[in-house]
RNA sequence: GCCCGGGUGGCGAAAUUGGUAGACGCAAGGGACUUAAAAUCCCUCGGUAGUAAUACCGUGCCGGUUCGACUCCGGCCCCGGGCACCA
């Protein structure tokens, strides 16, 4: 062994042994149980950032630990190809986004090679090859004959001076990134996917999935957004009659007004003789898409001179045009209560609308002030008087239903997919417009439709407009010129599917086979929280989909998940744009793939966010500095214990310091395992370095003993310390793969480290004579007390009542109650 | 604005989920070794008072439940993630 840590020939040695014997290829095996670990696969931006570096090894932490476990692991990994920064990319540098990609993707690959992930490389594929993405337009296409894809009108956020869509990212206070100018709404037709179609059973699968974090869960619930409402008409003279949604039938005699959107027939109708209602709409088209910016903007409206009949009362109430109403939700009207909603609250005090209170609030409730959202009996609404909610939902939707003014309804807060991107870098539609034939598909057999890669960008218009080759075609029905689509894909598309191609990663005839309905569903998603709702909610979508087709088994692509935090720096997220990025190519070179990963393991816990501190990667460097030093001054010994015949040590014979040094490293044991399966792994770093510690120690207290007169191998306290070394080595190895391998084979541990199982308690590890006894009296620890095992609870109280230091407390005072947790701790309860 | 998290020493954190607050580590200070430095090893390390034993205070803030609260409940403050065309 050399005597420095010379960490860069190990890592490399030894991933070039793994990669020599093909270690991490893996194949389906029926004899075994399977376990598909997947890290979200990376956007190929350029550089490997720290973030990456933190996910891909808790990923690596977890297969490495299940195949310790005696699991089937299978741990790809490939590139999320698709996307907007390859664009932009492209114009800056004026190289095209495939050219830029691929080359970003060789750069990123040498750098995860470098960290020694348990990755089977052969299953590697890149979104972007027409290979992975004809599926996703095979797919597209049995959605279209299924009626579950359909194109419709959708806004936009459209650049006036570029003339071109722009992303939400790219626009920066509601102005165009590049050119400044005032974004504008503006509808053009779009393919969506009816997510909604799929809303129920998206809700309902969440109660099954028991190994997610609650959060996601409820993120989700909140997401989809069921509610169960009615849909209430209001007639209006002259015109087609309001529908309105509303969850809160309770308050329809507190009706003071309507609200509908600009967008809506009823306010574009009414805006042609309506100058200030014209200027009002054409204001409205200044907002930009996203719901934040809709939802902080200042609610404003115009009366527009309309009145609507109260399906109940037959008053006529006044129809207001605001901003705050998004006409591709519900029906793009809502009826205002401002006694007892919120918003409609605020609304009606800046334009002076009047309020009516119909529910029984505490008779001190200020109106003035802020609106009553409670549930609670009817007031001011007639026959319906004194019923509380449930009655009144009941009662009011009879009324409604009898007069043909109302329908339940339930509404969903989840709206279709919109999966058109005005964009070159994506796949492309599948579609094929005929001017006889209409929408046709692109036939099964036609597919891929490829997107050309030698391309230049203006910045404007996506170069498949320009590409005559591209977009001409013959209709696949009639053989008539047609054009296609030259709209892309949301790249969420692509990463919706990819942990399923995973498994038939090179089947060509097919989007999946059998092999895929062995390896999922995956059994431990891991990635970042960002990625909660959207991806998370399209990925269960579209295994759902998949399964209808008949691809997939199971309901759910993702059994356990772990959301991981972000990594910071100096408090805040790192990112180019804030120039606080780490290079994890130095830090490699510097300390080694083992050192970054045990300081990303060790530092935080996975799922909060991660402070980055190079005085922490320092400290880790240091313990697998300490690690090799220890193993270099033992190696003798323990590679000669290694050697020798093993005879059984009778440990209840032992010095109690032997027995206390053995009883502790299982109890250090017990507790990194118990934190491996729950997903601590920062705890069960500090298990290694206490055992580390403890190992050191026992060296120590064993250079001190006298010399035994059987030889030294023999000795039960040289069988302890190879045992809590070869211990040490397999709780480490998930973490720091490198390090370990070559320990076990330089210090003659039998077989490979890699084949090696998770260590396991002994049946006697834990047993003891006696237990302390924390004494508490009213509620404050004051005394400790060492009792016998076997001691009754009587036994310890007396003896807790006798102690001395807990009598110091009870002092003149009168014992009133005695409360005893077995083997934690008696709490005397005194008062005077 | 809405939804979901988080807040514990100088710092990263732990507390097996209502039972010893601060394990493990970083930084700092002191010491050993060394001609010296680095490396390594040993000791101290929440605050206040005290030579000490020890006592009191202490988990963002205010209040509550409980024999007992970092943990549960109510109300606030601050920080972060998401909000459908960033991925």
């Amino acid at each position: 062994m050399q005597e420095f840590y010379n960490h860069q020939e190990i890592e490399q040695q030894t991933q070039h042994y793994w990669d020599e014997k093909q270690l991490y290829r893996i194949t389906e095996n029926l004899s075994k149980e399977k376990f598909y670990c997947l890290a979200m696969f990376p956007y190929p931006s350029g550089h490997l950032h720290v973030g990456h570096v933190r996910n891909y090894t808790l990923g690596d932490v977890i297969a490495r630990y299940q195949h310790l476990k005696g699991k089937n692991v299978m741990q790809p990994i490939g590139w999320d190809a698709f996307g907007l920064p390859a664009e932009n990319a492209a114009i800056k540098h004026n190289v095209p986004p495939a050219e830029w990609t691929y080359k970003n993707i060789d750069h990123m690959r040498e750098q995860l090679k470098q960290l020694g992930f348990a990755y089977d490389w052969s299953r590697e594929f890149t979104t972007c090859q027409p290979e992975y993405y004809r599926w996703e337009q095979w797919l597209f296409t049995r959605l279209v004959e299924k009626g579950l894809a359909y194109k419709k009108n959708a806004v936009v956020n459209w650049d006036p001076v570029d003339k071109t869509v722009l992303a939400n990212e790219q626009v920066v206070d509601g102005r165009g990134w590049r050119s400044g100018a005032l974004v504008e709404r503006k509808e053009i037709p779009q393919w969506f996917i009816k997510i909604t179609a799929y809303a129920d059973e998206l809700l309902d699968g969440l109660d099954t999935l028991e190994g997610w974090p609650e959060q996601v869960r409820t993120m989700q619930r909140n997401w989809i957004g069921r509610s169960e409402g009615l849909q209430i008409t209001f007639p209006v003279a002259d015109a087609a009659p309001l529908q309105v949604f509303t969850t809160r039938p309770d308050t329809l005699f507190g009706v003071s007004y309507l609200a509908i959107a600009p967008q809506h027939p009823l306010a574009l109708a009414s805006a042609q003789n309506n100058p200030a209602l014209q200027k009002f709409i054409e204001e409205c088209k200044n907002i930009e898409v996203s719901e934040s910016a809709l939802a902080t903007l200042e609610k404003r409206g115009v009366n527009t001179g309309l009145t609507a009949t109260h399906p109940l009362t037959n008053e006529e109430v006044p129809i207001w045009c605001a901003n705050f109403v998004v006409m591709d939700y519900g029906t793009g009207a809502v009826m205002s209560v401002p006694a007892h909603d919120q918003r409609d609250f605020e609304f009606a005090q800046h334009y002076d609308l009047p309020l009516k209170p119909v529910l029984s609030a505490n008779s001190a409730w200020d109106y003035t002030k802020t609106a009553y959202t409670e549930r609670s009996p009817l007031i001011n609404s007639a026959e319906f008087d004194g019923l509380a909610f449930d009655a009144a939902f009941e009662a009011i939707a009879t009324a409604l239903e009898n007069k043909q003014l109302a329908e339940r309804q339930i509404n969903y807060r989840l709206r279709d997919w919109g999966v058109s991107r005005q964009r070159y870098w994506g796949a492309p539609i599948p579609i094929i417009y005929c001017d006889a034939c209409g929408t046709v598909p692109v036939p099964a057999a036609d597919l891929p439709v490829r997107l050309p890669e030698d391309v230049t960008l203006d910045g404007v218009n996506s170069p498949l407009k320009e590409i005559p080759e591209f977009y001409h075609t013959q209709c696949p029905t009639c053989g008539a010129a047609a054009t296609r689509e030259t709209d892309t894909f949301d790249t969420f598309m692509e990463s919706s599917w990819y942990y399923a191609r995973f498994a038939s990663y090179d089947q060509n005839s097919s989007m999946l086979d059998d092999r895929a309905k062995y390896w999922t569903p995956v059994d431990q998603y891991i990635g970042g929280i960002e990625h909660a709702v959207m991806h998370l909610l399209y990925a269960r979508f579209l295994h759902k989909l998949m399964r209808d087709e008949g691809l997939v088994q199971t309901d759910e692509p993702f059994i356990n998940l772990l959301t991981q935090g972000m990594v910071l720096k100096d408090g805040t997220k790192m990112s180019k744009s804030k120039g606080n990025t780490v290079d994890p190519k130095l830090l490699i070179e510097k300390y080694g793939a083992d050192t970054l990963r045990l300081f990303s393991i060790f530092t935080a816990p996975p799922e909060q966010s991660l402070e980055w501190s190079d005085s922490g990667v320092e400290g880790s460097y240091k313990f697998l500095k300490r690690l090799w030093a220890f193993s270099v001054k033992h190696q003798t010994q323990i590679c000669s214990i290694n050697a020798a015949d093993r005879s059984y040590v009778n440990w209840k014979e032992q010095s109690s310091e032997l027995q206390t040094y053995r009883r502790e490293l299982y109890q250090i044991l017990q507790q990194a395992t118990f934190d491996i399966e729950r997903l601590q792994l920062n705890t069960v770093v500090s298990a290694a370095m206490k055992l580390f510690n403890l190992l050191v120690e026992l060296s120590h207290h064993q250079a001190k003993l006298p010399a035994s007169e059987a030889p030294f191998v023999q000795q039960p306290v040289a069988r302890l310390l190879n045992k809590m070394l070869v211990v040490l080595l397999r709780i480490l190895y998930p973490i720091t793969p490198h390090i370990t391998t070559r320990l076990w084979k330089d210090l003659g541990y039998a077989g490979k480290m890699h084949d090696a199982y998770w260590p396991k308690m002994a049946n006697d590890a834990l047993d003891i004579d006696s237990i302390n006894i924390i004494v508490q009296v009213n509620g404050k620890v004051r005394s400790k007390i060492s009792v016998p095992a076997e001691a009754s609870e009587d036994d310890i109280k007396a003896l807790a009542l006798a102690d001395e230091k807990a009598l110091k407390f009870i002092a003149q005072n009168t014992v009133r109650k005695v409360i005893y947790i077995p083997s934690k701790l008696i709490n005397i309860v005194v008062s005077a």
